[in-house]
DNA sequence: AATGAATGAGATTTCATTCAT
DNA sequence: AATGAATGAAATCTCATTCAT
């Protein structure tokens, strides 16, 4: 899966970088109010700073605004995940509960986007929309690496199957957090959020039973 | 919350209700296509079978149809829950897992509505959104009613918080089913997947270590 | 110039008759509120009191409402004149005074009618149009007879072309009060109005000079 | 009452004016055929020389057109008015006579102008219509003054009300030289209008008994 | 004779995209 | 490289008119 080069008329390719940045940032800032298509590629130009000609000068199409807002989303999660420093290495249920908790604040911190991203991807069409749903499954690969490697230590007994599933389970619930800010972050603040999402994904609800005393 | 009243121009009650299933039959299968706003109004008419003049004999915006799919979906939802007679009454972990497995089946069934209505409820208006939204919340309060049930019955050890969180836990899982079927679906049965949440939503992964002999 | 004859595909003539005056009624309310193009074809059928099918059984196309909105005006404004017993015989100034203070009477009676069908006459087809034109210059034709009338009776000494030209502007001076209402009518009454134009009529306004004793 | 800014896309002012004025040139000249409603705005930009795109780059709705006609024919009026050095600073009778000469031509110069002006500035909104009713009286302000200054001069002897309505009267008849034209301008050539209505106004009918004498 | 559902031509308006300057 | 005026295809919505019942 190839990343897609959106064309450019300029050359200069430190200015077009910094031209598609002022882009995808007044982008995205529109997207989150009004949506992809309610977004004009002017008012996407006047919010970027520069004039629609100058736009047209470093893009195609207006779909392209949506391919690199949502390649440059990935970029930043892949960025933010670098940061944490998440600690795929140990394999141990601490470095798993770690890793868990970093993609959570992750999610918080880029919860604009990935609305922006999963409300209007569909509106990509089927050149670029592939390599947007690659990156979406990379997402959840990281995740599943982690829990394999705890597998694999002996940390923890999951099947294959098990493991992928609970790698998309982990994926959704970080989002679920985004999506259901109307509701879900009314009733509880980021980390009550993380500490009852990791007690439920280790112990379930019938081990909750019993599970006062352990440590989450 | 007052269910959004549609204006038709047509008096015939009875018809109203007839085009208009017929409009909304129409309306998902397109959107789901091209989504809401890269269908048109016309290409709507003609799915529906009658003529675009026809069409706005029965609504006045646009946004009407996409508030009648939506509404009509919430409508089936609950139809369909109630056609699986799902068991609030006994308050017992078995009668738990069936309603969720009823509710997983209901997500199923709809899922190409479930999509649209994720996917295009933000381009509804002021006016309706807020309807809309609330119907959702309808959706997690049937979950957390039963969870409640068998809180009450001494079934399950959860507190408030843990039984709000949880219900929308189970609305999304469920709901993933559809969202990442391009990858869930390709993995998974429906009845295997149904097992394999039931099984991390009962026990957690800690637990999975020996829970071979659990009957999920 | 022949009256233009509406077709409807009632037969029973009386019915015909009654249905129109309806629509008339109906027609004329509305053109007055919103002008003849911003009125539907169904509104004017709701105020009328029945529905757009019966109201196509008496007419073939919506210009021919406003034709018989138009004719109508003329009919009315006929009747009046009769009624007011516009003394066309004596040919005395004092008869002529009264012919004109009748027409401005019936002016103001109508003004909504002569407002309508000023507005809207220009809407009509080549085909209607002549005979309401027809129609308004027999108005003027009204006037111009008394005028004649006095100067036969030597009480005036007016050349063909003075006469002519004179009726036409007591024609426009009595439309004045209902076209400029908005402001004549905030000054005087309908009384003071005809008393002054009357004077400037008869007497100019360098007889003004020495005219306080002329009666008027 | 503020002068209604109609916005424009374009920036460049010059443009927006020079674009303007054929936009109302093209419109004036179809009105007059068909009246604002039966013209359409696609028609409108064909006959001003550009697409229906660039059209709506310098308006924002199609009354907005409507507006600019009525606006760009007061202007022009006012323009007319001021080169035919409108003596205003004498206060004789034969200054005002010039003054009712001059106005008259400006009419007739304007005459298809007027005639759309007043048959269709009912369409315009509640926003823009009071600005141009104002206009409208503002047009009388300009003869009342001339009339008020020969009042103060002792060249005439008129109460304030009627120097108003006189006022009107003089509008109003000018308008009919237009207005019925397909009558008037039939019978008479302009300056023997102008004379026979200076006449008229002057001296009334029944001074005309010996009034041959009489410069006008 | 009365009804009102159905029709589709046509109107206004928007907006992505181009291209001359 | 930057600008923004120009374009016209296409979208939404209206409404006069017809015709089966």
């Amino acid at each position: 899966m190839k990343k897609q080069q959106i064309q450019a008329s300029v050359k200069d390719e430190r200015l077009v970088e910094k031209r598609r940045d002022e882009m995808i940032k007044g982008a995205v800032s529109l997207f989150k109010k009004k949506g992809f298509h309610r977004t004009t590629t002017r008012e996407i130009a006047r919010e970027s700073g520069f004039s629609i000609g100058t736009l047209y000068e470093y893009i195609r199409k207006k779909e392209d605004i949506l391919y690199l807002v949502c390649d440059s989303i990935y970029d930043r999660v892949h960025t933010k995940f670098e940061q944490h420093k998440m600690d795929l290495e140990h394999g141990t249920l601490e470095g798993l509960k770690q890793g868990i908790r970093n993609y959570f604040r992750v999610v918080d911190e880029l919860q604009d986007e990935f609305l922006v991203m999963y409300q209007e991807s569909k509106s990509l069409t089927k050149e670029t929309l592939p390599y947007v749903l690659q990156k979406e499954k990379e997402m959840a690969l990281l995740l599943e690496k982690m829990l394999t490697r705890c597998v694999e230590n002996g940390e923890l007994f999951l099947s294959k199957e098990q493991v992928q599933l609970l790698s998309h389970n982990i994926v959704v619930l970080g989002q679920m957090w985004g999506f259901r800010r109307w509701v879900i972050q009314k009733m509880f603040t980021l980390d009550e959020y993380i500490d009852m999402q990791i007690d439920f994904l280790f112990n379930g609800i019938l081990r909750n039973k019993n599970s006062e005393n352990l440590e989450n």
